[in-house]
DNA sequence: GACTTAGTTTCAAATGCTGGAACTAAACAA
DNA sequence: TTGTTTAGTTCCAGCATTTGAAACTAAGTC
């Protein structure tokens, strides 16, 4: 294994790695998107920009609308995005178990994984509500701040954890926000050396969740679950008698996990 | 010369192309793939393709486990697709409507967009069992024995439903699949004049449903959704009678697609 | 230890990408 | 109408990037 030189996300590598920076572009915009207000965004002049917008759109990873003139995200990303969630995401896997979880306790599951320094969440279970799935599976959230996200740095090695470290914000969201590299640092030891960990409010108000990892036998970070619920139906302390089920169910995926292996996370 | 375009049942522009080629080839092998399985499938020499699979696991669009070898999809790819199903499906506008549906009928109701001749199931809501979500989202399989995927070539434009035409493979899945052009031409005829469809056991034995487009008032098809049913739990007459339903959910979705993209012009 | 298989690196050649600039199309004034 | 601005598209010379045969390393196999 030579230098293998990486991190960032921004710098892109070769002309692939330009023309997903469009893609990523177009997806935080997060509506249609007409050229020029990317070509504002955009490090690339108006001819390059425009012959990655034509590719992409060749491709189906983007969608043009010749009635607006504007860009959206392209329908074939979702079919990569099944191929890859269930070929290498968790939620295949965890699904029994976090569902089981679900219906014990009540509330609503979160299955996470930490890509890019930043929490993915890649499935949901809520025994109440039936559906509600996709729209959660692919979101994305801040690490320090979430009760999954914590759960994972602390127990990263440390070379990783600097790596998360390096990419989180620190925006201060609630009251509780620890928005500080040393608060979280001081959290992260307590969450190890406690095994969960918890989400006071310090992402949204009147949210809160009780956190486990999902490791491997040699401590290697898979995911994280979490039980989460509100300050309106229940309390941190009512939430901590749930722990140990939180702690078992993800005990079992990771027994499953070892069966099927896992991939190095970039 | 020799360098004639390539054609794998995309054109492959560029090296962007090329490069999502071979994202498609690991997504279609369904598991962990070797980079040797890869040089057997791929039209690329080894140089190439090891060098796209670099590019490729750098920027997160696949993942690489370096203990088995073996690369997979990246979970990049997860965080892409929900802007995707986000911001250009119809789902997250449906999904009221389909929810009700499912629970007036209390069977299954899918919903579909087209995508390069196939169909893509971009939602699934049953009202019985809880989740089974991503499991179905971004799944894609054939239109012309599917009910939402005849339903929607029904309605199309006659150039696209000939590029359609063209993309299908009349694989006789069953014993009433259609599988010539000519037969499913005059099924089409039918649906047209009818305003809905049915899968009578097309394309799997004993499931059958009862399918209509979602058009907008120019009758663009904008995709389409169906009730599916067992013929173990029910006949194809008892779903019929479901159809009013099925067409007044599609118009409903329709009326809400178009306020959101096509808003009044001044 | 010789041989095979699997993956990685190199480097000269040439392909295909780049981006300034010219162009067209539409929108808006005057 | 005609001139002006803005928005998007095309061109093409020049050169950065990609290409892929071949050489190489590493890990199995006999």
């Amino acid at each position: 294994m030579a230098g293998d030189k990486q991190a960032d996300g921004g710098h892109a590598d070769g002309t692939v790695g330009k023309a997903l920076d469009v893609l990523d572009m177009v997806a935080s915009h997060g509506q249609p998107v007409r050229f020029s207000d990317l070509l504002d965004t955009a490090p690339y002049p108006k001819a390059t920009l425009y012959r990655f917008l034509q590719t992409l759109t060749n491709q189906g990873m983007l969608a043009y609308d010749s009635d607006r003139g504007t860009y959206t995200m392209g329908m074939r990303l979702v079919r990569l995005a099944h191929a890859a969630w269930a070929q290498s995401s968790l939620a295949p896997i965890a699904r029994p178990y976090i569902t089981d979880l679900a219906r014990q306790t009540g509330e609503t599951v979160h299955l996470a994984q930490m890509d890019q320094g930043q929490v993915l969440y890649v499935d949901k279970c809520n025994a109440a509500k039936p559906v509600e799935m996709f729209s959660q599976a692919g979101k994305v959230g801040p690490a320090y701040c979430t009760g999954v996200g914590k759960a994972m740095l602390a127990f990263m090695s440390d070379s990783a954890m600097e790596a998360a470290f390096a990419r989180q914000s620190f925006h201060r969201f609630t009251e509780q926000t620890l928005d500080t590299p040393d608060r979280l640092r001081a959290e992260l030891v307590a969450i190890r050396a406690r095994g969960y960990g918890f989400d006071r409010e310090e992402h949204e108000p009147g949210i809160i969740c009780c956190a486990a990892p999902i490791l491997t036998r040699t401590g290697r970070v898979l995911g994280a679950l979490s039980v989460t619920s509100t300050t309106a139906r229940t309390s941190l302390e009512a939430l901590e008698a749930e722990a140990g089920q939180v702690m078992a169910c993800a005990a079992r995926i990771a027994a499953e996990a070892e069966n099927w292996r896992f991939p190095e996370q970039g």
